[in-house]
DNA sequence: CGTATTTGACCGGCGC
DNA sequence: GCGCCGGTCAAATACG
């Protein structure tokens, strides 16, 4: 679609980013990046991360291994967590039906068929609200949308962003057991930055493209790693060099009873340096070393 | 032919 | 109460 806009290159994406509404601010000690680990992200001390430093990376790709893997045009990656106060998830899984719940979708009436339509759809928000999970947003300066992660996703939606000339594509994990989404959109200040929008956790292990070898073997380990030793919400790819940062909006205490809505962590990828600092070092689980 | 994407309509939450 | 907007559904369509 509008795959083509001009890449800028060098745009701030901290500057730039507003969503969830909050203020953000950027940290590098231990406490704050800790609050990754809270979710469950991890980072390697590596810059080369999951991919680099493997084995052979390229081997069988070649350099290209990274740009094939997401042409990633500059090294920025934002990560943005946005929790809510799930109101009893009891089973993210029955009540968020309306994530793929193979049944709902017949009766839920069609577009065509607009019954009452007060069947699935309904029960849903009848029940509870919208269910909230745990949320991450990686902004990313890439030429293309779709970051290949190590997942299959089927897109289920597109959307026009208000206040953006780009709409927000919606994707759901193809594993009909995980409940996973993802948005992707293109941030309006900055054509070149790819917002990414992560929500659930996967139940399954990624890699697992069915129609086989679509994703190196690194990106499996790499997928692999997230899902496994650190338990992340979904998988992600990063350019050979990278950093990061931690900032959230306001990531206060439960007690505050205020992060309902938004509480985001964001982690801007910005450069090697920070990683060569020991940023990343202080919240890598050594599970994330040997998978 | 099976699977993925497109796209317009529908639904619900939220702000005014 | 109303309108706006984000998010989702599902039929139609495209693609391999």
């Amino acid at each position: 679609m509008d795959g083509k806009m001009k890449v800028d290159p060098e745009l701030t994406t901290e500057s730039s980013w507003r969503s969830g509404g909050g203020d953000e601010f950027f940290f590098g000690n231990d406490k704050e990046t800790s609050i990754l680990g809270e979710f469950g992200w991890n980072f390697p001390a590596e810059s080369n991360y999951g991919f680099g430093d493997s084995d052979q990376i390229d081997s069988n790709l070649g350099g290209d291994s990274i740009s094939n893997y997401a042409k990633v045009s500059a090294p920025q990656i934002t990560i943005t967590e946005q929790t809510a106060v799930e109101e009893k998830v009891e089973a993210s899984v029955s009540s968020s039906s309306s994530e793929d719940l193979p049944e709902k979708s017949t009766a839920s009436g069609g577009p065509s068929a607009k019954p009452p339509a007060e069947t699935a759809s309904k029960a849903r928000k009848k029940g509870q609200k919208r269910i909230r999970l745990p949320r991450f947003a990686f902004v990313t300066k890439s030429e293309v949308d779709h970051l290949e992660d190590g997942y299959r996703w089927r897109k289920y939606g597109q959307k026009a962003v208000k206040n953006s000339p780009f709409p927000r594509s919606y994707y759901r994990c193809t594993n009909s057991k995980c409940t996973v989404k993802k948005r992707v959109e293109r941030s309006s200040d900055d054509p070149s930055v790819v917002i990414t929008t992560y929500e659930g956790q996967h139940c399954h292990l990624s890699v697992a493209y069915p129609r086989g070898g679509l994703i190196s073997h690194d990106q499996a380990v790499f997928a692999s790693r997230l899902t496994h030793s650190i338990h992340h919400p979904a998988g992600f790819q990063y350019s050979q060099e990278t950093s990061l940062h931690v900032a959230r909006s306001q990531h206060v205490p439960a007690a505050a009873g205020e992060i309902g809505e938004s509480d985001e962590v964001k982690v801007p990828i910005s450069s090697r340096t920070q990683l060569d600092q020991g940023l990343l070092g202080d919240i890598v689980p050594s599970g994330m070393r040997n998978v």
